[in-house]
DNA sequence: TTAAAAAAGGATAAAATTGTCCTTTATTAA
DNA sequence: TTAATAAAGGACAATTTTATCCTTTTTTAA
């Protein structure tokens, strides 16, 4: 709807390690795409992009797995997995495609899309791995289906 | 970033009719792409949706092209384009592809884009064609580049 | 030190979206 | 009535996104 399905399985891949690194647990690709219910491949390759961009650790061999630290989950925001998956397109483009679109010469949605996408970006800044795991945790949310 | 390539034409191809035929001009497909700079014959696809939708009227021959009626840019919200186009998964689909995600059984995100979807969703249902196109007539914005 | 486990990476494939081309149909004006 | 004009529609092509498969690299534990 606004995110590309990459960037979809990205964010539940990514809540999805950090709930597991609450309890200490590394998890595999396997297991993640079983649970957040995505295609295996497909994740292996968006996480990574995760990876690369230091937003979850990887661990090769047994044992490895992937997983967050306590205080990455605290630093890392949606913002950033969004960025490191879907680019800023989200941020900088035209709701009408224009190539250029801005305050000084704005398609004829500019001023109403300012602040949609303002209230978006606003939100994707403050929320961190942290409280989206955490709701997870106590069961008021969900990651599959 | 939020709407299909096709959407994005179909909205500046309507408002460009829309401005037009507040001079009692009819256009082709091939100006409507010149003017908002979109591939033509995927423009002509994209108006034969809007036609079928009654978002704009057609007619053949010479002399013919597309309109639409000054009542109808009253009555054409932005979100009846939306739909004809890309559907309803902009106000349905979840944020996280769930395939159910609602209040009862919400992804992480859920209550978080309800309050953006809800300002989309109302900006989309309150703007009208008519004043989209009057706000490219006294050239306060663009449809191109 | 070796077998097994797990991520990384390369090469494709499938599907969806975007885009083009050409023929048909309708309509108008000369 | 006919030639010209314009949309409608069908078939196909290109590109992008999504998805799969298989090999390589790293690492661990026995």
């Amino acid at each position: 709807m606004m995110f590309s399905k990459a960037c979809e399985y990205g964010i539940r891949a990514a809540v999805y390690i950090a709930l597991q690194s609450l309890d200490g647990r590394r998890v595999s690709v396997t297991e993640i795409a079983e649970e957040i219910d995505s295609p295996i491949a497909f994740t292996a390759k968006i996480l990574q992009q995760l990876t690369r961009n230091n937003i979850v650790n990887s661990v090769k061999g047994p044992t490895g797995g992937f997983e967050i630290d306590r205080e990455e989950m605290d630093n890392v925001k949606l913002n950033m997995i969004v960025k490191a998956i879907d680019g800023d397109k989200i941020y900088k483009g035209c709701g009408l495609g224009l190539k250029e679109c801005d305050a000084q010469k704005p398609c004829p949605l500019h001023d109403k899309f300012v602040d949609i996408r303002t209230d978006l970006s606003r939100m994707l800044k403050s929320t961190s791995l942290f409280e989206l795991a955490t709701g997870l945790e106590i069961g008021m949310t969900f990651l599959k289906r």
